[in-house]
RNA sequence: CGGGCUGUGGCGCAGUUUGGUCAGCGCACCUGCUUUGGGAGCAGGGGGUCGCCGGUUCGAAUCCGGCCAGCCCGACCA
C-alpha cells in the first residue's frame, strides 16, 4: 500500500467533541468518523484493525470447536414476544414496521434465533454444539458516548453453547473463559475476569472481562488480599458489627427541619448515627411501589434490586408519588406500620434494634425501632453498594474499587430460550430435555477502543503488532529523489514478500509531517529511508513503543523486521 | 429521561453582549517557485444558504419564538 494513494485523513487538531482518548485518537488518526450519535463510519485504517481483531476472535472460537454462522439482524417482533424480551428490553430494542405493517425489531443479541435453530436438534448425541457469529447488533442506547466505547450499532461476536446437562454447560463455559483470555491477550488487552450480574439476559453464573481504564463505565471491586473480584453490581463485602445496645421500646420524637441522614445524625448523635438509621427509599419495581430499606450510611445498588426482585425495570418514585403513598416527604420516611406496600430490606438491617427511621409524618421520626418487631419485611436481600476499603468477605483484606471497560461477557443462560422455542433433545433415557444454553459476547469495536485507551502516548496510538493496521511503515524522506524512492520501493517489496504488512509513505511531504502521522496512526515499526543513510548503505528502524531507534544495513532490514514482527504477533501484545 | 454546554468552509476557532462597515483567522486543499532527518517559506487561488423553520426590522451569524442535532454529567450494556 502506498500512503499517497490511501484514504488516511489524519487531523492536526483534536476534534472538539471528543473527550475520551480513544475517541480523540481514532478520529484524529483517520480510523473513524462520526455519522450521528453512537453511529460511526469505519475508515480503511479502522477496518484493517477491526478485521485483525475479528480474525483473532475467529481463530480462537474455531479452536474451541465453534462453528460460524450468520443470522439475520432483522427479526419479526413476534419472536421477541415469545421470549418475553420484547417488553423486557424496553426502549433499548430498536422497533420498526415493514410496508405491510408487520412489526420488526433489530437484534441486540440473538438468543432467540439461535434457539430456533437449535430446535432442529433432537438427540443428546447432537450435543454439545458451539455456534457463533460476528456481525452487527443494534441497541438504542439512552446515551451513546466516548466514541466507539458506547454506540448504537456495533459488531459483536456472540456465541452460544448448547448442552444436554449442567456439566456440559460448565464445560462450554470454561472453554469460552479460556478462549476469551487468549483472545484478549492476543490483541494486547489486559483483562480482569470478574463476577457479574447477568442482568436482563437471565441466567446464572456470569463473568465479565474488564479492561482497567478511567474511560470505562463499570466499577469493579477487587480484593487486595485474595482473588475475589466482582462488578459492583454483584460485589459483596463484610461489615463491622454495630453495637445497638439492649433492645428498647419504639418512640416517636420530633425532628423539625431534619431532612437528611447527616442532619439527623448531627442533631441526635445518641440515637441516630448513620449506621443506626434505616434509610427508606421508595421505588417502583415493574410499576409496583416498593419500600427499599438500607442502613443509613449505605447506598442502594439498583442492579441488586433488579436481581433480587427479578424485575425488568426499577425507578425511584417521584416526590409527589412518595407523598401520595406515605403521606410525608423524603426525609421523614419509614416502613414502620406501613401496610399494603411491599418492603425489601438489605441484609445489613437484619436483627438490628434501637434503630432510628422516619415516621411518615414530616418532621417526626421513630427511635428504638426493632427491625424484626416493628417492620414487616417481605424480602431480605443484599442491596447495598460496596465501597472502597471495606473488608473482603473471604479474607477480610480491604477491597479496592476501580473503573473499567467491559469488553466481554460470558454467562450460563439455562433453558429460558430453549423452552420458549421448543429446543428439546431426548437424553439417553428417551426423556425430552430442554437444551441448556450458554451465551457469550465480545464487542469488537469496543475492544478496539479499549486497546487505544490502554496503549497510547502523547504522540498517538501504539498498536500491538497483532492488530496494527500495518506492521511496518517505510517512510521515504525525499520521495522526489528517484534513487531514494527506488530504494524504498525495493525495501517495501521485499518486506511484503517476506509476509509483512507494509505501507510505503511515499507522499511528497516534509519529514516531520510523515513522522508525526506514522506515530499518530500507531504503526509499530518504522523504517526511515533517506539519501543520507543510503549513502552509507543504511536505514533507520524506529520502534513505536518506546521510540527506540537503530541503524540497519539495507541488507539486514528484512531479517530484522521479520524477527520483530513475528515476535510481536506471537507475544500477545508486542 | 433530568441537568450543563455547543452548532459559523474538511478540521480547530473568532465574530453574537452593542443588528449595517462581516462573512473572518489558523490548519488542510489547488497552482508556481524555493525548501527537504521532526508538523517549511513566499506569491497567487478555490471553497461557507453562519444547524433548520418562522418572526421583528429598511437591514439578522447577531434580537425573539419554535424545532433539530451533537458533546459532557447522572440511571442502562459488548
Amino acid at each position: 500500500m502506498r500512503w499517497s494513494h490511501a484514504f488516511i485523513p489524519t487531523l492536526r487538531d483534536d476534534p472538539a467533541d471528543a473527550e475520551a482518548v480513544s475517541h480523540r485518537l481514532l478520529v484524529r488518526g483517520g480510523f473513524i468518523r462520526q455519522l450521528a450519535a453512537g453511529s460511526y463510519s469505519i475508515l480503511p485504517l479502522g477496518q484493517r484493525v477491526r478485521l485483525k481483531i475479528i480474525e483473532i476472535i475467529r481463530q480462537e472460537m474455531d479452536a474451541i470447536g465453534g462453528q460460524e454462522v450468520v443470522l439475520p439482524t432483522l427479526h419479526p417482533a413476534d419472536i421477541w414476544r415469545r421470549s418475553d424480551r420484547y417488553d423486557l428490553m424496553g426502549e433499548n430494542l430498536f422497533k420498526l414496521k415493514d410496508r405491510k405493517g408487520v412489526e420488526l425489531v433489530l437484534g441486540m443479541t440473538e438468543e432467540e434465533i439461535f434457539a430456533i435453530l437449535a430446535s432442529e436438534l433432537s438427540s443428546y448425541r447432537d450435543l454439545p454444539q458451539i455456534w457463533y457469529q460476528i456481525h452487527t447488533k443494534f441497541r438504542d442506547e439512552p446515551r451513546p458516548k466516548s466514541g466507539l466505547l458506547r454506540v448504537r450499532e456495533f459488531t459483536m461476536k456472540d456465541s452460544y453453547t448448547l448442552d444436554v446437562d449442567r456439566p456440559g454447560l460448565d464445560a462450554g463455559f470454561d472453554l469460552h473463559h479460556a478462549a476469551y483470555r487468549r483472545i484478549f491477550a492476543r490483541m494486547g488487552l489486559e483483562t480482569t475476569d470478574v463476577q457479574a450480574s447477568s442482568g436482563a439476559m437471565g441466567g446464572t453464573e456470569s463473568v465479565e472481562f474488564i479492561v482497567r481504564s478511567e474511560a470505562g463505565e463499570d466499577w469493579i471491586v477487587t480484593c487486595t488480599g485474595c482473588g475475589y473480584r466482582a462488578n459492583v453490581e454483584k460485589a459483596v463485602s463484610a461489615l463491622d458489627a454495630v453495637d445497638d445496645g439492649p433492645p428498647g421500646s419504639i418512640e416517636r420524637f420530633p425532628t423539625p427541619g431534619l431532612r437528611t441522614i447527616a442532619d439527623l445524625a448531627a442533631a441526635h448523635p445518641d440515637v441516630a448515627a448513620p449506621e443506626r438509621q434505616i434509610k427508606t427509599l421508595v421505588y417502583f419495581v415493574d410499576g409496583e411501589p416498593t419500600l427499599v430499606l438500607l442502613r443509613g450510611d449505605h447506598e442502594l445498588q439498583e442492579q441488586k434490586l433488579l436481581d433480587a426482585t427479578g424485575a425488568a425495570a426499577v425507578r425511584p418514585a417521584h416526590p409527589e408519588e412518595i407523598r401520595d403513598l406515605l403521606g410525608a416527604d423524603p426525609g421523614s420516611l419509614g416502613a414502620v406500620g406501613v401496610e399494603g406496600i411491599p418492603v425489601i430490606a438489605d441484609v445489613a438491617l437484619r436483627g438490628r434494634v434501637n434503630m432510628t427511621t422516619g415516621a411518615n409524618e414530616d418532621d417526626w421520626h421513630y427511635r428504638g425501632v426493632d427491625v424484626a418487631r416493628d417492620i414487616d419485611v417481605g424480602v431480605w436481600a443484599d442491596l447495598r453498594s460496596v465501597t472502597s476499603g471495606e473488608p473482603c468477605v473471604d479474607c477480610a483484606s480491604p477491597l479496592e474499587l476501580w473503573k473499567g471497560i467491559e469488553v466481554g461477557h460470558i454467562f450460563k443462560l439455562g433453558t429460558k430460550f430453549s423452552e420458549a422455542f421448543g429446543a428439546y433433545v431426548q437424553d439417553e433415557d428417551g426423556v425430552n430435555r430442554p437444551i441448556i444454553m450458554g451465551s457469550y459476547g465480545i464487542g469488537v469495536e469496543r475492544a478496539m477502543a479499549a486497546i487505544v485507551e490502554t496503549s497510547h502516548d502523547d504522540r498517538g496510538i501504539i498498536w500491538p503488532v497483532s492488530v496494527a493496521p500495518f506492521e511496518v511503515v517505510v517512510t521515504v524522506l525525499r520521495a522526489d529523489d528517484p534513487a531514494t524512492l527506488a530504494a524504498a520501493e525495493d525495501l517495501d517489496r521485499r518486506l511484503r514478500d517476506a509476509g509483512l504488512d507494509v505501507i510505503l509513505d511515499d507522499r511528497p511531504e516534509r519529514p516531520g509531517v510523515k513522522f508525526a502521522d506514522a506515530e499518530l496512526v500507531g504503526i509499530p515499526f518504522r523504517i526511515t529511508v533517506g539519501p543520507r543513510g543510503l549513502e552509507g548503505g543504511s536505514v533507520e528502524l524506529t520502534v513505536r513503543r518506546g521510540m527506540g531507534t537503530e541503524e540497519l544495513g539495507v541488507d539486514e532490514v528484512v531479517a530484522r523486521l521479520t524477527e520483530l514482527v513475528e515476535d510481536g504477533r506471537a507475544a500477545a501484545g508486542g
